[in-house]
RNA sequence: GCCGGAGUGGUGGAAUUGGUAGACACAAGGGACUUAAAAUCCCUCGGUAGCAAUACCGUGCCGGUUCGAGUCCGGCCUUCGGCACCA
């Protein structure tokens, strides 16, 4: 009997759809349910190796749970706003939604052309007003709520992209997206106060145990959360007081200088009444334009002094204030008290201005000396800070700051480096940020009734500037407030903001009256198990987990996490083929002449580049719909999920592809080949006297599959079903008992690599005689009992090392065992070191050690 | 610089709590079937010595704990990723 996927796949997949094999029951709330969710894509128009992958893990998964009784949640949607639609509109003189809306055609056919179980009736796109305009919902209740502000900002702007970028989208200063540098702009922005929840984003990362420990660690870092003090100086021939903080308080004694960053507050005052105006607004100038490239920050440390001197509040010391090209404007005060001896950015720039160094910390077991070749900046014993002075350095950070309180000059505080969310883009292809600006009212929100603020789908796009901003039908309005002439918003919403969601609209995906049934949502969240990129660890997990709290404060939700589990899966890489000159180069125009490589086209040399991520522009990419052509959609499944374990890199192979059809084929034909056999002798065997091997290996295998699959060991889940396959092929059925012990074998076999191949088991489960479907039938369970072997193996170590192995009862005494190895001693006994047993440490079922 | 992973045969990888290192595959070699090839099926496959039984060595390096370490502890090396003037 031929094996021909396309044909068995096309049909099995039409029969789940018809049948709607996959759905969710939102209303069964007494149901143990199972939401399982992949990251939803972006239609950028065809699907990748690296979808492939992600959604086959998820599928596993869900398609076991499903069979497992449970109510399973397993939707797919679009994260379908986002520039590429833009740039593909110009290029293409088409529109952003026409193009999006084709893609996302495009690609489901690809993805059901994989089988995954999805209940598609919850398909869901983020572009549509339908979805949209709940989010315009929840900005104008966060607005209320004082978590929306609006300020003028600088921001990074990327100048091939003509938009502005979130903090998070810069990578060393370059943008994320399309590579290229990244510059500085001041400009009007709508922000989301994502710092109100830093406390409780880092907090609760400790309760994400389902979490792998690298992506709370990013987060941790990301948040930034550092305890210190903040302290006020008097400045000198004035009122005013200039406050600074410091995590190092126990070096307060140590001060010879302050410094502040350019952007300080305070800047344009000084800089009028300094008397060398010209000069310090050059300095000034110099600096804003170092941080406006926000490429190199390794910067040679500059300063220029304000002419101001600051009091020292024990001493009274004269204190001079610099301005300084490395202060940050926008963390803690944009100020810093300045401590050379102890910190070495201070002791650089120090060195270069000649400001004296002071030290107030020694180590403990030696003096310091000046002059210092760099600064000391690990705890130690104080000195030279009088009443403090033998005091340990962490003990004095309480002390010094305590003194500072009670003086009241110092209060404590915590600074985090997380930022407050930029969502403002100067786009078209986003949710419009549901806001007007009246010049009688200032800026109000659209009233609720009106919503949603509708994007206008069919536009003429020159991709300079956002076409919003050339249409006054879209931009003219009327105040909600006094009915006057007002100008809409024409910034839309990062797209990160429909990710951060997206999940809960799966669970009513049709509410019309409101975003989603509380209640419904109550019950199908938090996702049990979330998968996608690492690429995602800081944004999207930590913007997703801000909009669970906040909508969990605004009423809509009982739960404050947005998953209990996540796994980060690897990338899918191949080998790239570069010539002499950088260029790549398609594995299909190399050529081999003895064994060196040459470029068809060129005649250049080729090196072979090391694994890398698939990507067209490393010309190493396979092509899903090539790969389910050829093999079928489950040999692409298996392969992928075979090759390595979910969390690590993946290694495409033409080789490793063939040898996972090869193993399909194998349980083909044998299944074929027994079909009769197979269908007569359909009663599961309790117990068995003749092949018992085959029996335990059977019951083993369950066993293995069901706890591999949900601890994501899927690679080793699929090498015991091919141990379980190997000794069908091995096994004699010549007596009855054993047709009966063969069959249950392969039929196990088959249902057990359902969830993986899905559509080949399906096919072959009918072929033996089912009307019912298997990807509904219940998932095999092992029995205890069948587990237990008749003999065993027991392994004899003479001081740790393998000598020796006994066969035995599986219920053998201690006492057996150990007169067993006595009986054997002449044979261990030039193994022993002292020539006698000393000692017999005996495990179980599993080996003992003597000891001599 | 700080933080977090990882390092096992020719290759991908296995070893769930410290208990037989290398499961399962890929590649390679050999054999069966075939006029022949493909496909399929079977066998071998960490290193060294040996005809063999077997012995010794072996999970990045050095040391430790333990009856016993790929797994735990201390110190390094290499590598990947994140953050990076955060005071």
């Amino acid at each position: 009997m031929y094996y021909t996927p396309s044909d068995i796949e096309n049909k099995w997949q039409k029969i789940w759809e018809e049948k709607e094999v996959f759905k969710f029951n939102a209303s069964e709330r007494t149901q143990k349910k199972f939401y399982q969710l992949e990251m939803f894509p972006y239609p950028s128009g065809r699907i990748h190796m690296g979808h492939v992958r992600n959604y086959s893990i998820g599928d596993v998964t869900a398609r076991y749970y499903f069979r497992k009784g449970y109510n399973v949640l397993h939707p797919i949607g679009w994260d379908s706003f986002g520039l590429p639609a833009e740039n593909a509109a110009i290029e293409h003189k088409t529109a952003p939604a026409k193009w999006t809306y084709a893609n996302i055609e495009n690609m489901k056919s690809q993805l059901k052309k994989l089988g995954f179980a999805y209940d598609w009736s919850r398909e869901t796109a983020t572009c549509t007003k339908e979805y949209y305009r709940w989010e315009q919902l929840f900005f104008i209740e966060m607005w209320e709520k004082g978590l929306v502000y609006k300020k003028n900002s600088e921001v990074n702007w990327c100048n091939k992209c003509n938009t502005v970028l979130a903090n998070e989208q810069v990578e060393d200063g370059f943008c994320w997206r399309c590579g290229s540098e990244v510059e500085k702009r001041k400009i009007e922005q709508w922000f989301f106060k994502i710092t109100d929840y830093a406390e409780e984003l880092l907090t609760d990362l400790d309760t994400l145990e389902g979490w792998p420990e690298n992506v709370k660690e990013m987060q941790r870092n990301w948040i930034g959360r550092s305890e210190g003090t903040y302290i006020d100086f008097k400045v000198k021939g004035s009122d005013e007081k200039l406050k600074v903080f410091t995590t190092r308080p126990d070096t307060f004694m140590g001060i010879t200088f302050a410094s502040m960053a350019v952007e300080h507050p305070w800047s344009d005052k000084i800089v009028h009444e300094a008397p060398n105006r010209k000069e310090m607004e050059e300095f000034i100038d110099e600096v804003k334009k170092l941080h406006a490239t926000v490429k190199d920050d390794n910067y040679e440390k500059k300063g220029f002094f304000t002419g101001k001197y600051l009091i020292h509040p024990e001493t009274g010391a004269e204190i001079p204030l610099y301005f300084a090209n490395f202060v940050l404007a926008d963390y803690g005060t944009g100020a810093v008290m300045a401590v050379p001896a102890h910190d070495q950015r201070d002791f650089d720039f120090a060195e270069k201005y000649e400001i004296p160094v002071k030290i107030v910390i020694r180590p403990e077991d030696k003096e310091l000396e000046l002059p210092l070749t760099e600064a000391y900046t690990e705890p130690g014993v104080m000195v030279n800070s009088g009443e403090f002075d033998g005091m340990k350095s962490t003990d004095a950070k309480k002390a010094i700051s305590d003194h500072l309180i009670e003086k009241g000059c110092g209060e404590r505080g915590i600074n985090f480096r997380l930022r407050d969310w930029g969502i403002s883009r100067q786009r078209y292809w986003g949710t419009p940020i549901p806001m007007v600006k009246c010049e009688k009212c200032g800026v109000v929100p659209v009233k609720k009734s009106e919503l949603p603020v509708v994007l206008p789908e069919n536009v003429m796009f020159s991709g300079a500037t956002s076409p919003l901003n050339d249409m006054p039908e879209f931009y003219e309005t009327t105040c909600p407030v006094c009915g006057g002439k007002a100008r809409r918003e024409t910034d839309t919403m990062d797209t990160f903001v429909e990710s951060s969601w997206y999940h809960m609209r799966y669970v009513s995906p049709h509410s019309d009256n409101a975003p989603f049934i509380s209640e419904d949502v109550n019950y199908a969240m938090p996702i049990d198990q979330y998968i996608g990129g690492i690429e995602h660890a800081v944004m999207h997990l930590l913007y997703t987990r801000f909009f669970t709290k906040v909508l969990a404060d605004l009423g809509y939700i009982n739960f404050r996490e947005p998953a209990k589990r996540l796994l980060t899966q690897g990338m899918v890489c191949m080998e790239s083929y570069r010539t002499e000159s950088g260029e790549y180069v398609y594995p299909e125009d190399v050529e081999n002449r003895d064994g060196i490589l040459y470029d068809k086209n060129s005649g250049e040399k080729i090196t072979v580049g090391r694994k890398e991520k698939m990507s067209k522009s490393k010309k190493n990419v396979v092509d899903p719909d090539d790969m389910i052509a050829r093999y079928g959609a489950d040999t692409c499944r298996i392969f992928s999920l075979f090759a390595a374990p979910p969390e690590k890199d993946l290694e495409w192979s033409e080789e490793g592809i063939e040898g996972s059809f090869r193993f399909l084929f194998r349980v083909w034909n044998i299944v074929t080949d027994n079909l009769d056999l197979i269908e007569k002798h359909n009663n599961v065997p309790e117990t068995v006297t003749e092949g018992k091997e085959l029996f335990r290996k059977t019951h083993e295998v369950i066993k293995k599959v069901s706890e591999d699959i949900e601890r994501f060991h899927f690679n080793t889940a699929i090498s015991a079903i091919m141990e379980l396959v190997n000794s069908c092929y091995k096994f004699n059925a010549d007596t009855i008992e054993k047709k009966e012990l063969f069959a249950f074998a392969l039929r196990t076999a088959v249902s057990l690599l359902n969830p993986f191949a899905p559509h080949m088991t399906e096919e072959l489960f009918k072929m033996t005689g089912n009307e019912k479907l298997l990807s509904k039938d219940i998932f095999p369970t092992y029995k205890e009992d069948a587990l237990v072997a008749e003999e065993i193996t027991v392994v004899v170590q003479i001081n740790g090392k393998l000598r020796d192995k006994l066969t035995v009862s599986p219920d053998a005494s201690r006492e057996e065992i150990e007169t067993l190895v006595k009986e054997n001693s002449e044979k261990y006994v030039k193994f022993l070191k002292s020539g006698e047993i000393k000692k017999i440490i005996y495990v179980p079922g599993k080996l003992v050690n003597v000891v001599g």
